[in-house]
DNA sequence: GTGTTAATTTCGGCT
DNA sequence: AGCCGAAGTTAACAC
């Protein structure tokens, strides 16, 4: 990995054609020859860039470039279409290379769909005698997350998020309000459930009448573990 | 801006929990505190973030860090949400810091949106005596980029790419199958214009009974600033 | 490989 | 400020 920082300027010719005026920058060239154009702030995207696989040649300005200050130019290309990046370059502040090694990736873990999928397994955890009806209950306006029964045999839907916020509240209110204009399915009721849940979000469901569930992650997760040993 | 490479592993602790194991990485620290997990490859998005506002200190590691070869331990977090990143940082291989400066930002052009404002505006481009029905004729499936009606008054579909491939033909073919099947509508045709049209997509169109057509940027942005100069 | 969908999406435009 | 939709989206997963 190639790691510069200079004054430059960024033409991008593709999809659209986009120009970025002279100012220092951060220059990133990664081992597979992708380009990123940084600047000092904005978020995890780049001003520029030239996604994989791609070529990267450092060439000699042209007289015009040279004369308006450029030292050296970059030309990037897309290896499988005709997207062409080209960097300016003027002054360098900093220029150097590293070795990084294969890096052994992102491992993720109490994604909304984990929970989902082992809360479905032990639904249990809602109530004695609850039943799985099914997961991902296909509505017009879309899936809700869980469909069970309780105890008593009354259908349940059930929305999941790792943190309960508001709009949680609001989605699950819709379905609810859907389902219930459905004579085969009315009445069903509503259990919001999430790792953690705001307070603004527990007070509207209290008051839409939504039961709040706050879910153990580790403890699910062990649950199944240990069902799994036995079987 | 910060840029270090160290050996680190990071925990991200948010919306979801992330762990990256030990390795070699490129570290960002930018202006506003947000920093930038990046390897030697993927593409431009970081292998974990943290989005301003945030904040950043470095601290000690713990006993049981400093045991496991941690050096320093930098703990971001976001400012409105409980957001943390943890990243605990063994060898350092570089570290330095610079002054970038604002940013002047990006200037786009040519876009697909910049297009249609010009052959909105210059409809007669596709023939004489069409005339300019919408921009941004909403469908329930989307908006049809211009709706008009040709010299002889049929209504034409015009679907706009700056590059002309497959999937616009796709996209202008369900419109069409959509508003032929409005007896109010009925009959409509489509043309496909773009700066360039691939073969393939050109094949596509013409087997669909779809026009196309090349659309002259520099003449449709020309005749627009005489025209203007004009009045 | 191809298509479909989620994303710690980000980003811009509009109400 | 919030809502909606596009993005040079990217990335993971199903078929």
């Amino acid at each position: 990995m190639r790691v510069v920082i200079a004054s430059c300027s960024v033409d991008y010719e593709g999809r659209l054609s986009a120009h970025l005026p002279l100012a220092t920058r951060l220059l990133i060239v990664k081992a597979d020859g992708s380009v990123l154009v940084h600047s000092d702030g904005g978020s995890y995207k780049p001003l520029n860039w030239m996604s994989p696989p791609c070529t990267m040649a450092e060439v000699s300005p042209t007289d015009d470039e040279e004369s308006a200050g450029v030292t050296t130019v970059w030309v990037v290309r897309q290896a499988k279409s005709d997207d062409r990046l080209r960097v300016r370059i003027h002054d360098v502040h900093h220029d150097s290379a590293h070795e990084l090694g294969v890096d052994p990736g992102l491992v993720k873990d109490g994604v909304e769909a984990h929970l989902q999928v082992l809360l479905a397994e032990h639904i249990e955890t809602l109530g004695a005698g609850w039943v799985l009806t099914r997961r991902e209950y296909m509505t017009p306006i879309g899936p809700v997350d869980i469909l069970c029964r309780d105890a008593a045999g009354a259908t349940v839907a059930v929305e999941i998020k790792r943190r309960g916020e508001i709009d949680g509240v609001e989605q699950l209110t819709r379905y609810l309000d859907l389902m219930n204009r459905d004579p085969a399915l009315r009445p069903v009721t509503g259990v919001f459930a999430a790792q953690v849940i705001k307070p603004q979000a527990r007070m509207l469901a209290q008051d839409r009448g939504i039961r709040c569930v706050v879910l153990d992650y580790d403890a699910l997760r062990g649950a199944d573990m240990s069902e799994r040993r036995l079987f």
